[in-house]
DNA sequence: CACCTTATGTCAACGCCATTGACCTTGTCC
DNA sequence: GGACAAGGTCAATGGCGTTGACATAAGGTG
């Protein structure tokens, strides 16, 4: 009756040593997170079971419980990932318009990259080091360019709300069961396409245009009016 | 060997036929419909599945499937129910601004007071008697105030968007797991809040200003926003 | 009235899922 | 060499959605 097995995160010490195979490869926190993500673009967010994880990287199921707590703590994990590839090589120019644009544009692009893992942007605070990471550029963009900190702040949680909230929707729009995304081209179809224009005069009238309008985000035209209100409000607190 | 049963959507006839009692309850659509509602309400989205839904109807759970395809059908029956009690009483002032306005916060406001529910405005397009009654006034709202067609589906698209991806966002935030919730809280306190201010100035220097902010909605300030752009443009293209 | 049809209920089973306790293997440290 | 612990496997548990086979009762038709 040994103790029960901790199965938490893995430990300083536990880093340090050495893991012994299995049938193949062999585990780690990093080759997880790199196969789940694979595995998410590949299929889709919903395909992502620790099952499959786990014949994937050719290992037990149970195996990953010593890397995760759980399968909440591995879609963390995930997430934060996916902040960080958004990040990497990118430089402040020292014009924060220009920048916040740009952060802002280079995540929406992840996630529509990934369309299967924008899911995770559900998950909001990761608690993780490119997350930190984030924030702080964020924050630092925006007390650089003057705002008082309040202000600062205030915009901050705008910012990143905006691009979470977009991420969210592309991930119930672009992404879920990859055949439930005809499903709803479908339903459109066959339900608004053909509305007579008695009861319906608006939809009847448009019906053409709304087709062509479906799918596409809005996020990018959003985003210009929060940095131009931003700017509004910058030249009023007496920045410039 | 009968035939196999159809299972599909209850037709035309069947609605005119009765329906034996089960041992207690007589079933409808509408009244699955609203007991998912409400258990939506007292858990959590996650917490609605088929079984539990049977059982608070003192039914089989697969009596429910003579009634939905599935539980996606089922799930896409709640949102659309939804929408319709965020529409109920609402009136058109005809100025479209207030109209706009009070249709975004009414929406946004469903949400809110159902947040477990909000994870249904992920499904986007329902197909359904309420979300047709929902894009045919907003759409008309537009038209009537002088949009040209193309911009005025333009808008209805940024409309929807928006208020869905807020939705999507809210429903992350907010709702899930219930004790996921503090959980984040938790991991905001025990991640962010002491970071040192060598490595992290920026976060250190407004932390207790950001944990102050957190978890509140950047919906309404976007939405007036996106009024004052609409508004800018109308002005452009001529209406007045 | 009996009878057939059909809508609508139950029951039992399938295969998938996450998670966990018990065990086994193997490298490292004393 | 022996103890320890990390990190792997295996088997089992309980929940899930879904479906095929069967049961039952209302209505229409003769």
């Amino acid at each position: 009756m040994t103790t029960p097995p901790d199965r938490s995160v893995v430990t300083e010490a536990a880093r340090r040593r050495r893991r012994p195979t299995k049938q193949g490869t062999v585990l780690s926190e990093a080759l997880i997170v790199e196969t789940a993500l694979r595995l998410i673009r590949q299929h889709s967010a919903a395909a992502l079971t620790v099952r499959r994880l786990g014949a994937a990287l050719g290992a037990d199921p149970s195996a990953l419980y010593r890397y995760f707590r759980n399968t909440d703590d591995l879609l963390l994990a995930v997430a934060d990932e996916l902040i960080g590839q958004a990040w990497t090589g990118w430089q402040p120019t020292g014009e924060w318009r220009t920048d916040l644009r740009e952060l802002g544009l280079r995540m929406h692009a992840a996630y529509q990259q990934h369309p299967q893992a924008a899911a995770l942007a559900t998950y909001r605070v990761t608690g993780r080091a490119n997350e930190a990471r984030a924030i702080e550029t964020i924050l630092g963009v925006l007390r650089g360019a003057g705002f008082p900190d309040a202000e600062a702040v205030r915009l901050y949680h705008g910012f990143v709300d905006l691009g979470l909230a977009f991420a969210a929707l592309d991930a119930a729009g672009l992404a879920l069961p990859a055949e439930a995304r005809a499903a709803e081209r479908e339903v459109w179809d066959h339900t608004y396409s053909g509305l007579p224009a008695e009861t319906h005069p608006n939809i009847a009238a448009v019906a053409g245009l709304l087709r062509a309008e479906m799918g596409r985000s809005a996020y990018a035209p959003t985003l210009e009016q929060f940095l131009g209100a931003a700017e509004a409000r910058l030249r009023v607190a007496g920045g410039c």
